[in-house]
DNA sequence: CTGAAAGCGCTTACAG
DNA sequence: CTGAAAGCGCTTACAG
């Protein structure tokens, strides 16, 4: 009721005077200065916890939020936070923005998008015309999605940059810049299980060609649960391609081609396993009774075909969130749910989300 | 060398950023008050046409650029402008939020991101409950997407907020609010003519049961052409279905199912389309030889399909930059390029862009 | 036509 | 651990 009524009345004081609650009406409702609010803002450290508590919850019933504007005036230190992006539309990209834009806020760091691309293969030219864009935009921190991470050039370009790298994705700690990486290995160890458990022995797998860590790694995921489960691995039940659905239904029909073909396939993304499943369509095969097949990513293109694919989810909102928390406090927490700290520039989220649909089979 | 040269680069920045030229120093160049100079730089047109020279003069001498944040700060309240969104993310989320960002920096508006859902269908309780949220984000703006514009009841109780609401998507002009339509008709027709000149005479439509209006006028426009080309109407070449891959597959097959069945299909969204696809696919028909297939909107799921999709691009990025010149604005421009003020509240954009791709081929 | 003052909403720098 | 003051760069509102 009482919630009720503050509501009620913060709504109607908002419509009267038309404008937005502003960091002293926070102070005056919290009992303290305006200071201590800006201060609770700002994640220091030095404000006692019951004082931060009620500061909180003024800032709660107040729905406040900073005014950004104000905050770059004044601070002339408003913390920039970069998220580099190819201008590639995709329902990753809205997931990392949405959740960036959210840590940020809730952090007080202002979003920045840095476009580079989106043409695909990037020269170096076209590199280093973006870097120094970026280094232009005067950011304190920049973070690199999972798409960009096996970008070689580009990620030592931004290491020379005077601000604070934080790279998503990838496997290996590397000291010039944060990593936040999740167990692809893991993940393909987990997908191969999983067929396996289903009674498939020839397991094929599209490999990415462009040899990220990431692909790399679900790639090495895959060898080990043969090798767990007693399964000879076999060169030709690999193919690669150009990450792209052409790349998987090239790969995906000179898999199935030959006469001993697999009865399952991973692709190491689910553009590759999408592009399996029309290459399966177009030589006459039913996935999954023919043929079972799975992907990496739980993209949209995994719920485009038909069977939907069963695949494994990135945390990619947690990884975001972690990136921005990262750079809110310069240093990774030593306790993060599901994760290990591998050093404190290497966060390593170890939990694995498989998300089973329509495109397995038990085999024969 | 590179390296090097972005270090400098930054280094430049950083001490240009510190000593940025002021109002300040302009007015003392030229001898006046900061309030003269804000004049000039405002346009204002009482200021002495030898003083405005002066003036002129000392802001090119010292390349003055006024700080846009004070600008925002000082001219009133920096304006809180939401984007409505489901939590479903998907490559037209990215694509409005990467816009919306950028057209709010531009304008010196603050983007807020409001979530409703993604439970579907949305309970009235849910409405409710997400419309009192937004009321008590003392939003000044709201921009609802086109996934949402069918959505009545909750475009009804927005309309009811002390805010200026724009509706991106659907059709009839209503004056509770803003509304940016594109033109599902004349893109109906499009497509539908296309499908025509490659010599397809039974041409099936797969309708959105939920009948939104652009979905609608999609179909609206398909008539249009048949019309057009003297082709006869017929109810069993239409067949309705919920907008997901599932539906489509479904709609799909009963369209193929029939003995005089369609040489072409075209889908009211794409996802529908990729379920045509899939469609075909089981029933053993090899799109486009045996069956042509067409959807609307160029999301990922018209890519995520072998053969890719031949579509229609739906302007997403113009509309919401065009949505929040808008409330920065609070109207339309009477010139807008390529688009139409149907209304001083409705603004229709009647560009069509085509995507051919390779889902269409000759009949017969 | 022009200017001196107050203030936008926040932070920094200092003081207790 | 907390607060009072000054000021970021500009505009609005008032005064000449």
């Amino acid at each position: 009721m009482c919630g009720l009524n503050a509501f009620k009345q913060v709504e109607e004081y908002l419509v009267a005077k038309r404008r937005s609650v502003t960091i002293k009406e926070v102070a005056e409702l919290a009992g303290v200065s305006q200071m201590t609010v800006s201060r609770v803002l700002n994640r220091a450290e030095t404000v006692r916890q019951e004082t931060r508590t009620r500061v909180q919850s003024a800032i709660q019933e107040l729905n406040y939020r900073p005014n950004l504007m104000a905050r770059h005036l004044a601070g002339g230190r408003t913390r920039l936070t970069g998220l580099l992006h190819d201008g590639a539309h995709s329902s990753e990209l809205s997931e990392l923005i949405v959740c960036a834009l959210q840590s940020c806020r809730d952090s007080g760091q202002q979003l920045i998008l840095e476009q580079i691309g989106p043409v695909e293969p990037m020269s170096p030219d076209m590199i280093d015309e973006a870097v120094s864009a970026i280094a232009a935009a005067g950011l304190d921190g920049l973070i690199v999605p999972p798409h960009l991470a096996n970008q070689s050039r580009l990620i030592d370009r931004l290491s020379e940059l005077p601000l604070t790298l934080v790279v998503l994705g990838g496997t290996r700690a590397d000291e010039r810049f944060a990593r936040i990486s999740h167990h692809d290995r893991a993940g393909g160890f987990e997908l191969t299980s999983l067929l396996v458990r289903n009674g498939h022995k020839r397991i094929g797998f599209v490999a990415d060609q462009s040899e990220g860590e990431s692909e790399q790694d679900r790639l090495a995921g895959y060898r080990d649960a043969l090798m767990h489960h007693n399964i000879p691995f076999e060169d030709k039940l690999i193919a690669t391609a150009e990450v792209s659905l052409r790349g998987g239904v090239d790969a995906g029909r000179a898999l199935i081609g030959h006469s001993d073909r697999p009865t399952a396939i991973i692709g190491a993304t689910d553009k590759l396993a999408a592009g399996v499943v029309s290459a399966a369509h177009l030589e006459g095969l039913k996935v999954p009774f023919d043929l079972s097949v799975v992907g990496f990513g739980d993209t949209e293109a995994a719920g485009a075909v038909w069977p939907q694919l069963t695949t494994i989810r990135r945390p990619l909102s947690r990884m975001v969130e972690l990136a921005v928390d990262y750079l809110a406090k310069s240093g990774f927490p030593d306790d993060v749910d599901g994760a290990e700290l591998v050093t404190p520039q290497h966060l390593n989220i170890n939990t694995i989300d498989l998300i089973e649909r329509d495109s397995v089979a038990a085999s024969g």
